[in-house]
DNA sequence: AGGGCTTCCCGA
DNA sequence: CGGGAAGCCCTC
């Protein structure tokens, strides 16, 4: 017997098959999908089965395989045909997409180390009645015949709420002993069923549709926020369980993973794993170990959750489809709505697509039939959408209002009268955003990505956001030594402050990514804010999604044009989705909800469809946009970037690859640059990029591999191929 | 990836 | 001539 192994090592020279032989001792143990240990180049180092052979016809003498690392960890087929399809969508080394279905505890590349939890009690090593009898006969009291006694009523005791001394001696007396359970850290209760809702028409209408397709389909749930989405996937996801098959479930990010994730647990209790970053590697590796014993039926998590090793697979909700979070942005680059379509092929199950702002691509494709396109227009109960308005800030400058208009401020100052909620967003966190001498014009710039560094007053330094450099702040211009800085641009951190001063007796919370670093801060300050401890949540994008505050009746949305004037074809889309989204907090329950959106560019296209809650003539103006420039959903996308710490080097080969491009790939496809990348320099690396814009072309794929594979052996320069980019 | 072997460069 | 760094090659 033999079998075919992949290399512990991403690395793209040596991402092929190598063929062992299985020692007769493994031969009824070893299977595909499993972690093995095997000599390779004068080492020992960890493989993976990919492949068992009964002949090998070749005269090379083979090694053999020296033992097995993990029995318990297999890999099912259908995670094992999915590795296969990660390599060839994203181009990256097969071991790679093993890799990344793992939690980072059972990495083919780790050693065994235990990650079982046990909780070690103290238990009886005799009957009762001889203990008795120990203690008539021993006949005095002291700490040993105390404890004794208690094991008697109790039978087991913690090992860590008793005595070491009075355990060693009674262990020595070979009285007692030690038993180990193994626990896992996050553990629910049995299924509760609380929390049932019961659906109103158009949900109702939307959960026949769904339950009662039992083949693969791609559905879109377009609804309005607030239309009670989460009530129509648990509906689902409950009737999928009830016919004994299971459920992945995927959420953007964690701010909101643990309100969806809290009502999952209040429906089917223990039968809900989850997953998400804020997991720590022991979480993860218990979560991971119920699915493999098959103890839960439901995942809910962040993009890795696509990855559980469930099977018989009868649903997947992707909610937030249009979030940019499902796609990875490291290697390798793939897309958790790519993976739940080929999981849902093989499992021959519905997936559904949520949203309230799907991104054009999958709204075309639910236009043209490709997907079913379900809508829920209403929201649920009582409330109604927000009404929401446009402030222009130009008239506001010249009454010196740089941050807040005098109608935000006073809506904000009504609401603290009423004891209603508002939230501010500000997608910027920081103090300033640019800090320049207005005696020479000096800027502080990243020396490793120069673009400016964002100013942080609470650590009084000042922040790459892109590569994490951070420089304390001179009081003086550090270029002519004079007092001369000024702080330019605005971030969360001057809009706390600016709060305190015009309002001190609001109590204001900010959320960023300054405030959540910590464990559990998202789920606090979100928990705080929700009982009503404050009256202003101010935060970035990370507060305008999914988040359910009954009591929010005022959203204030600053410097509304800020991510317009991003450079990349999806800003308008982004921004009408990161409004709209924000908009959706306000007057969720039965009060009435307002929205003030403040910008320099009040009569600008996408602001106005948010105002007007039109995603329908958004969607149209943005579609047209698209068509015009041959961007998606019309024409599909590749980047490239050529990256090198020499200038010459990078721009030289750009231009190399731009040539072997239009030497190889269909001349329908369009070629553009090389141009200078969004990051010129990021961390001391010069970045050019390519664009391939195409609809068909046969030639494309086998050009990237061969053009990825030129790379490998090309000193001091790399390319990055991105397929289907988010970000361009 | 990373260890071993070869080559190349330069100087107590 | 010798030693160390850099480049190259190989791994079932």
């Amino acid at each position: 017997m033999f079998a075919e192994i992949l290399i512990e090592y991403p690395a793209k020279k040596i991402d092929k098959y190598w063929t062992y032989s299985i020692p007769k001792s493994l031969q009824n143990i070893i299977k595909i999908g499993m972690k093995v240990q095997i000599p390779f180049n004068n080492r020992v180092i960890n493989g993976f089965v990919i492949n068992i052979l009964s002949e090998y016809d070749n005269s090379y003498e083979l090694k053999e395989i020296i033992d097995v690392v993990d029995k318990d960890l297999v890999l099912n087929e259908e995670l094992m045909q999915l590795g296969k399809y990660v390599k060839e969508k994203t181009l990256c080394p097969l071991i790679m997409a093993y890799q990344t279905m793992l939690p980072s505890s059972l990495k083919i590349k780790d050693k065994v180390s235990d990650y079982n939890k046990y909780d070690k009690y103290i238990v009886l090593n005799k009957d009762k009645e001889y203990i008795n009898n120990y203690l008539q006969e021993y006949n005095k009291k002291n700490k040993q015949t105390e404890f004794l006694e208690l094991l008697l009523k109790e039978e087991k005791i913690l090992k860590s709420e008793c005595s070491s001394y009075v355990i060693n001696v009674l262990k020595e007396k070979d009285l007692i002993r030690e038993e180990w359970t193994q626990v896992y850290r996050i553990n629910k209760n049995e299924d509760l069923g609380v929390c049932r809702h019961k659906l109103n028409k158009e949900q109702l209408d939307a959960y026949n549709i769904i339950s009662s397709c039992s083949k693969n389909e791609v559905f879109l749930l377009e609804g309005v926020t607030g239309s009670g989405k989460t009530e129509v996937y648990l509906n689902l996801i409950n009737n999928v369980i009830e016919n004994g098959k299971t459920a992945i479930m995927l959420v953007p990010e964690i701010s909101l993973t643990m309100q969806v994730v809290n009502r999952f647990y209040d429906w089917f209790g223990s039968k809900v794993a989850i997953f998400h970053s804020a997991l720590s590697n022991g979480e993860k590796y218990d979560e991971y170990l119920k699915i493999l014993k098959k103890e839960v039926s439901i995942v809910v998590g962040t993009r890795s959750a696509i990855w559980a090793p469930l099977e018989n697979i009868g649903i997947i909700i992707i909610d937030e489809e249009h979030s940019d979070s499902y796609k990875q942005d490291n290697t390798p680059k793939y897309n958790a709505i790519d993976i739940a379509k080929e999981r849902a092929i093989y499992n021959n199950a519905p997936l559904v697509l949520g949203s309230a702002t799907p991104t054009l691509e999958t709204r075309a494709r639910a236009i043209k039939g490709v997907y079913k396109h379900i809508r829920l227009n209403n929201r649920v109960g009582e409330s109604i959408l927000p009404n929401v308005s446009i402030i222009d800030m130009i008239p506001e400058i010249k009454k010196h209002n740089f941050i807040f208009s005098d109608e935000l401020l006073n809506k904000l100052k009504d609401n603290l009268n009423k004891k209603e909620q508002s939230i501010i967003l500000l997608n910027r966190r920081g103090y300033s955003t640019t800090i320049t001498c207005s005696n020479c014009g000096w800027t502080y710039k990243c020396p490793n990505c120069e673009i400016t560094l964002t100013y942080h007053k609470s650590t009084n330094n000042l922040r790459c956001h892109y590569c994490g450099y951070s420089t304390k702040k001179e009081d003086k211009c550090p270029n002519c030594f004079e007092e001369g800085l000024s702080y330019l641009g605005l971030g969360t951190e001057k809009v706390e402050n600016e709060l305190h001063k015009l309002l001190p007796e609001a109590k204001v919370i900010r959320m960023d990514q300054d405030t959540t670093s910590k464990k559990g801060s998202h789920e606090r300050i979100i928990e705080d804010f929700k009982n009503l401890k404050y009256d202003i949540l101010l935060g970035t994008q990370m507060i305008s999604k999914g988040l359910d505050f009954p009591n929010v009746t005022l959203v204030g949305i600053l410097n509304a044009d800020s991510s317009l004037n991003i450079p990349d074809f999806r800003s308008n889309e982004r921004t009408f989705s990161l409004l709209y989204q924000a908009s959706g907090r306000a007057g969720r329950s039965v009060l009435p909800g307002n929205v003030l959106i403040q910008t320099y560019n009040p009569d600008n296209y996408v602001l106005n469809c948010v105002k007007d809650n039109n995603f329908d003539d958004f969607y149209d103006y943005e579609m047209n946009i698209r068509h015009i420039m041959k961007y998606p959903p019309y024409y599909y996308l590749v980047s490239l970037k050529i990256i090198s710490k020499d200038y010459n080097k990078a721009l030289n080969h750009a231009n190399k690859v731009y040539n072997y491009l239009k030497e190889h790939i269909d001349s329908n496809s369009i070629i553009l640059g090389p141009t200078t990348a969004n990051l010129f320099k990021f961390n001391n690396n010069y970045r050019f990029q390519i664009v391939i814009k195409y609809r068909f072309d046969n030639n494309l794929m086998s050009s990237l591999k061969e053009l990825d594979n030129i790379y490998l052996n090309i000193p001091d320069i790399n390319l990055d191929i991105d397929i289907d980019p988010l970000h361009i």
